[in-house]
RNA sequence: GUCCCGGUCGUCUAGUCCGGCCUAGGACCUCAGAUUUUCAUUCUGGUAACACGGGUUCGAAUCCCGUCCGGGAUACCA
């Protein structure tokens, strides 16, 4: 090991969001920091100045926020290897650049686009594989260059590469591989205007802050090569390396808009648990062990090893990442639950259900726990809780479908009235044992409260059903239909203690005329 | 074109380094059943894979070679 503690680094360039691979990049990095007990730091590539943006910045790191990933030097945080955006770095580049120039590892280059573009093809002409910037800077005589200069022509800084020199390079995922650098151009590593580009600034960071392992996306592992080189060239010692795969679509292309959302923060403002959005990342191509694949960041982070990450590209499948979701939504207290659904409640759920009826809405929304993943589902299903519903196609059928049932409503509805049903929401329903937390405690005794419980609405239900003379199978339909405007939802009798009676009494009764 | 990497159920993966414990395990999806007042949850069970072809070996998902397929790279982007 180079440095006594790892140090390992995000690196975004802030010219968009951070989306799942990037997310997933960093969550790596900063797991295998988290688990060898080293630093993570955040530094910004912010060198390509037309796309860079304060925005994408601001989205990044709220992005990573939210998923739980913490930095420990970097934007907002300071650290002592500093400054985090490369652009505040300048000097650094230009200073290790005039170093390479003077010791023979640089060189400038005066080439125009237009003369680069016409080397490649004349290379290219020849058949002979590699095509690239023909390097015809490289033996310029001092009469050539003072000549473009009077040009007013500005010079690159490129790096010279060994001619065929075969790279013998260990990766922390791939393993042992070779690269012959005659596949590897002479490349720019500063403009004339003393912006570096990535390959240059990344390594003149990471000695400077002393990275010790590097995860990226594995379409930098060329870039890897180049870099080991430029290492080389600074008397410096390069970091280990890890380039894994990307992320694909479940055609196995690349990931598109189309194909999921790239913005993370739009996963949370969805509201998609964060802990299982990690948690799914975390498993886009590394496993946490052969049996288990819901864990907690923390065990996450006991179990990470880079060396386990796997070589094979992997698909963002949506379907599990909703299981995933509706997995941790359910281990939620009910307490938690309504806490954390709250901010996708606010225009469907009055406020006064939050702060003087908080135990009846806690009820309420736990019968919803186990029927929703993903919390901007819950909106659309909670209003019958509220305001009397609309008939949806399913709920009407099953309104007529006995030409009876009519006369069954109103007859429950005349039961109800003599009932022991507690009062409606919002009316005082002081003395019901709101805090049953629905639907897990069912059976809560009628003799517990001054009120019936489900479990004894249900006994009476039951009862007057047989009374009635009608199955009871049949009976609970067009009476959930009444009360819910749908087919679907919480038990009924679940329903009927929410509602209160004056609720039910009424619902019944519009929906028997 | 050239170079690099990969290929286990539809999907994510365990197993591959150090061949036998793999008649290939788990999870999602899907299907069937159970529970049930609906939906959901839960439980039980089923379908489903070592890309293909050659080797090496007593024995190969595991080692070797070839083929095919997929991905990445080949910038004055990162």
């Amino acid at each position: 090991m180079i440095h006594s503690t790892p140090r390992l680094r995000f690196a975004p360039s802030p010219t968009g969001p951070l989306h799942l691979g990037g997310a997933r990049t960093a969550m790596y990095n900063w797991a295998a920091a988290r688990a060898l007990g080293g630093t993570f730091l955040l530094r910004i590539e912010d060198t390509d100045q037309a796309r860079s943006t304060e925005a994408s910045l601001r989205i990044i790191l709220a992005g990573l926020r939210w998923l739980g990933i913490d930095w420990d030097e970097g934007p907002e945080q300071g650290g002592d290897y500093g400054p985090y955006f490369q652009m505040q770095r300048l000097h650094l580049y230009r200073e290790a650049a005039d170093r390479l120039l003077a010791e023979g590892h640089a060189y400038l280059c005066y080439c125009t686009p237009e003369e680069i573009e016409v080397g490649r093809k004349e290379l290219e002409a020849l058949k002979a594989g590699f095509s690239g910037y023909n390097r015809r800077c490289r033996s310029l005589s001092s009469e050539q260059r003072a000549a473009f200069e009077r040009d007013g022509r500005k010079p690159n800084v490129r790096f010279k590469m060994p001619d065929a020199r075969v790279m013998q390079v260990h990766d922390l995922v791939r393993g042992h591989v070779e690269v012959n650098t005659k596949e590897l151009d002479d490349w720019v590593m500063l403009r004339p205007d003393g912006v570096p580009l990535y390959n240059f600034a990344c390594v003149v960071d990471d000695i400077g802050m002393q990275i010790t392992h590097v995860v990226r996306g594995e379409e930098h592992f060329l870039n890897g090569i180049k870099q080991r080189l430029l290492f080389e060239a600074l008397g410096a010692e390069c970091p280990l390396y890890a380039h894994i795969p990307l992320i694909l679509n479940m055609e196995g292309k690349k990931l598109s808009k189309r194909d999921a959302d790239t913005n993370m923060l739009d996963y949370r403002d969805k509201g998609f648990p964060a802990e299982a959005v990690f948690n799914y990342i975390a498993l886009l191509g590394w496993g946490f062990s052969g049996d288990r694949d819901v864990f907690t960041r923390a065990e996450m982070v006991g179990a990470f090893k880079i060396e386990g990450i796997g070589k094979s590209g992997s698909k963002f499948d949506e379907e599990k990442l909703r299981w995933m979701c509706g997995e941790y939504v359910r281990h939620w207290t009910p307490a938690e639950f309504v806490q954390r659904a709250r901010p996708w409640l606010a225009d469907a759920v009055p406020t006064a259900a939050f702060t003087t009826h908080a135990a009846w809405l806690q009820n309420a929304l736990a019968c919803y726990q186990e029927r929703v993943a993903i919390l901007n589902e819950l909106a659309a299903k909670v209003g019958w809780l509220f305001a009397d519903p609309a008939m949806d196609e399913a709920a009407a059928k099953n309104l007529v479908k006995d030409p009876a049932s009519k006369q069954w409503l109103a007859a429950y509805a005349e039961h109800l009235q003599n009932s022991n049903l507690p009062p409606s929401w919002p009316a005082d329903r002081q003395g019901v044992d709101d805090v049953v937390h629905l639907p897990t405690k069912k059976d809560a005794t009628a003799a517990a409260c001054a009120f019936w419980t489900p479990s004894a609405i249900e006994h009476d239900c039951r009862a007057f059903t047989e009374t009635l003379g009608v199955k009871f199978g049949h009976f609970v339909h067009p009476v959930r239909a009444a009360l819910t405007g749908t087919d679907k939802g919480p038990g009924l009798f679940d329903v009927l203690f929410l509602l209160g009676k004056d609720t039910c009494v009424r619902r019944l009764r519009t929906a028997a005329t």
